[in-house]
RNA sequence: CGGAGUGUAGCGCAGUCUGGUAGCGCACCUGGUUUGGGACCAGGGGGUCGAAGGUUCGAGUCCUUUCACUCCGACCA
């Protein structure tokens, strides 16, 4: 893409209203806007490019570990939800609304209740289980208390992912599959990451693990083992505690973002919904159930808060925007430019997310460039400049900043290595 | 829902105490000069001051009511 065509609106001043880093660069850098409403946020080209990035990782992961992507309506009839209760649990939170017939419908905040109906509508049999099907769609929830830009938005974008199974020690080695599969998609994200043990809260079942983005920022306090891999929030955990439960090290406190949580929920909500199957005994049983998800437009949040410096983003690879930034010093110059163009055609062969500052207007100079590539956020970016007369470009690594001059026919080669 | 604060141009703000017909910076438009770290000069466009009501010759400013947003708390996948 070329930025002399996208709507790429950076600002220098700092938003009034945001306290985090991550809301103030997501703001400042043009990739969300505010729409007005609390907890409500319109996604510019640069977010929605990002979203969809992070969207594909979990998507890509997910489909290997065998799951169903399916798409349920955003708008539920309220129905489903008085079928376990959950029309009162919920309370305001669940936002309601009539159409012209006077009949109920909610925004879903989550799909449980919609999903096991689509499940009990068309699985009869134990030879059809185990079954794991998931959406990537939004959510409504009608916040107490709305904040901190994506980190607490009213309308978010979530991954729900529910299993259904013939039996508890089925369920549970699901569980650990998505857990190994979360694992993964942290990873591959780039994100420094706990995995704790939670209190169960509005969703209910027995056993759950919350994903914690490592952050000073966290709304969630949470205690870490230093010897072995355990942590717990401190919803079930005693915050005096000083021993790990699980090994006898040492516990200390640190803050997370809860950027996933996983639920064996069992038959908390087959039962109530009749969602049941036939066993091989001719028995009709309720699906064992677990679910699990994934808030993904928080993700952004979290890693923004993970990664950035005084500068602005500093996206992670498999997060950023674009990888790679030609940035024309001077787009008046026709050889700058030509090669410039050379330069993003060979990128974009290569299969590299590339942007091009092709910017001419006389008031974005070099100067403007560099800080709206810092502040975006973008991998790399490669100047092409006055060195181009003795084949050079210059390489700047957003994450420390760092410059190198490399010969223009090896730069191709170079960022590929660096990307890999 | 309790506490605190803020609503004035697209954004960031001043003006409100002490009433006199709206201003600054950024952004935007035109022309010129600049051109490797958010340039400079000149000119220009844009606001029924959150809303409603009231006091007054006159209200951004005073009074009443109301709405919204932000932060702290409670709550929360």
């Amino acid at each position: 893409m070329r930025f002399s065509r996208m709507l790429i609106p950076t600002t220098k001043e700092t938003p009034n209203d945001a306290v985090l880093a991550s809301h103030k660069l997501l703001l400042r850098a043009g990739f969300i806007q505010f729409v007005g409403g609390a907890g409500l946020y319109n996604f510019l080209p640069l977010g929605k490019i990002t979203l969809d990035k992070v969207r594909a990782v979990v998507k890509e992961e997910l489909d290997k570990a065998g799951c169903n992507e399916v798409h349920l309506p955003i708008v539920t009839p309220l129905s489903l939800w008085e079928e376990t209760g959950r029309a009162d649990k919920f309370g305001k939170e669940l936002l309601r609304f009539k159409d012209r017939h006077e009949n109920s419908f909610t925004l879903s905040p989550t799909n449980e209740e919609a999903m096991v109906n689509l499940v009990r509508q068309t699985v009869k049999s134990y030879k059809q289980l185990p079954l794991n099907v998931y959406q990537i769609n939004w959510k409504f929830r009608d916040e107490v208390r709305p904040r901190f830009g994506l980190m607490r938005g009213r309308e978010f974008l979530m991954k729900d992912a529910y299993s259904f199974h013939a039996t508890t020690e089925d369920m549970q080695r699901e569980f650990d599959l998505m857990e190994q599969t979360y694992k993964k998609i942290f990873t591959r994200l780039g994100l420094e990451f706990k995995v704790v043990e939670a209190d169960s809260g509005a969703i209910g079942g027995a056993g759950s693990k919350e994903f914690m983005i490592l952050a000073d920022s966290g709304e969630d306090t949470i205690m870490v083992c230093d010897a072995c891999d355990f942590g717990a929030n401190v919803e079930v955990i005693a915050e005096d505690e000083t021993n790990c439960p699980k090994c006898g090290g040492n516990l200390s406190q640190t803050k997370g973002i809860e950027a996933g949580h996983i639920f064996q929920l069992g038959t908390t909500y087959s039962e109530p919904m009749k969602a049941e199957f036939l066993n091989e005994n001719q028995k009709l049983e309720p699906f064992v159930m677990g679910t699990y998800g994934i808030g993904v437009s928080r993700l952004l949040a979290g890693i923004i808060e993970q990664n950035h410096d005084d500068k602005g983003c500093v996206w992670t690879k498999a997060s950023a925007p674009y990888n790679v930034d030609i940035i024309v010093a001077k787009a008046k110059n026709e050889e700058q430019m030509e090669v410039a163009e050379k330069l993003y055609s060979e990128l974009q062969a290569k299969g590299v997310d590339v942007l091009l500052d092709d910017r001419a207007d006389k008031k974005t100079g070099f100067g403007v460039k560099m800080k709206d590539f810092e502040l975006i956020g973008m991998n790399y970016a490669v100047v092409i400049g006055n060195d181009i007369s003795e084949g050079k470009v210059e390489l700047i690594t957003r994450k420390d900043l760092s410059k190198e001059s490399v010969a223009l026919e090896n730069i191709v080669d170079v960022l590929i290595e660096k990307l890999r």
